[in-house]
DNA sequence: CTAAAATTTTAGGCAAACCTAAATATTGGA
DNA sequence: TCCAATATTTAGGTTTGCCTAAAATTTTAG
């Protein structure tokens, strides 16, 4: 019963057309074509797949909708894309752009287990964070060399003079 | 000059030698074709495209080895490995097996300036645990529903009469 | 040394994804 | 309405990476 695995590349083309559906009443393959950077001819052939599967409702020419097995599947792949991409620019502070092309590769290969695991650190780390240690941030001085270790030892112990200097400036200028 | 990238399934071939000729001499094709659970067949098309490549030695029926390009190119997609493998394994805590499995994936797609952020990462928790705040332990704490908020803000905070808790049976039970 | 066993390669195929170029269908404006 | 512009599909081809089966080579054991 449980359908099996998408390719990489058709989950990019279901997470294509839930965007863009997001946007218009329904996608074309115009759009797909041109979010995905790949030829009109490679949309059709996609499409047809993911019709057979039974995740979109596509017929020759016509508009492109997600069927609910289809957008449930768009959906949990969105997540993954956005927990990944969430943790690799404010967790690693790794640059938007960056973050999101990785993100868009680690999504095919990220699921269920460890993506709760990714789930879960993240949201560790803000409690952590509101519990005043100011981690993140902490960590962000940390690579980029603004790191003073007896000091930053002391912040995560948790002394309130050196607290704030691991806090203010926090979102990374690292060049 | 800069070698255009492997694909993922050649970087894999690669770093299947690396490993099999730090056992032995040097490796042959069934070793390959075992470690990668692959047909003989298909090892015999890598290593010719590895060997144009210019990253192993080899010619037909001959053992294979690599040259110091190949060996630097696979010490790096090791390297990778090991590093995505030691977080998930020892900060997400994610069982080795699975941990094993998804950094043979991730490896293909988390490179250069992302894979440093991870180095860097992994070095700040463990200064942070170090600092006394066993940190990763209270991730494990939290994820296995064994995480008492007020408890544990105190703890990261640094309460001492608290942090014990959050230390001690670190590795994680989580059934 | 030689025949059987093991190993490796070749030959031929298949499927996934992509491409270009050439139809075909749809749509909007005169 | 009908033509031109736009959008989509089909046809045919490439590359990558895998497979099976058969041939070729090397190794090993008697």
């Amino acid at each position: 019963m449980m359908a099996e695995a998408l390719s990489g590349s058709l989950e990019d083309y279901l997470e294509a057309i839930f965007f863009i559906e997001q946007q218009k009443q329904a996608a074309r393959a115009k759009d797909i074509a041109q979010r995905l950077q790949v030829n009109h001819s490679s949309v059709t052939g996609a499409l047809r797949t993911l019709s057979q599967k039974g995740l979109i409702n596509y017929s020759p020419y016509d508009l492109i909708t997600l069927t609910t097995k289809g957008r449930n599947v768009a959906k949990d792949i969105a997540r993954r894309h956005e927990v990944l991409r969430h943790f690799l620019e404010d967790v690693l502070d790794v640059p938007p752009e960056l973050a999101e092309e990785t993100a868009c590769k680690m999504e095919h290969v990220v699921r269920g287990e460890v993506l709760e695991r990714f789930v879960k650190f993240i949201e560790f780390i803000e409690v952590s964070s509101r519990a005043g240690a100011g981690w993140v941030q902490c960590f962000h001085k940390y690579y980029s060399r603004e790191w003073d270790e007896e000091e930053c030892k002391k912040c995560l112990a948790g002394e309130k003079g050196v607290k704030k200097s691991c806090q203010e400036g926090s979102t990374g200028d690292h060049g």
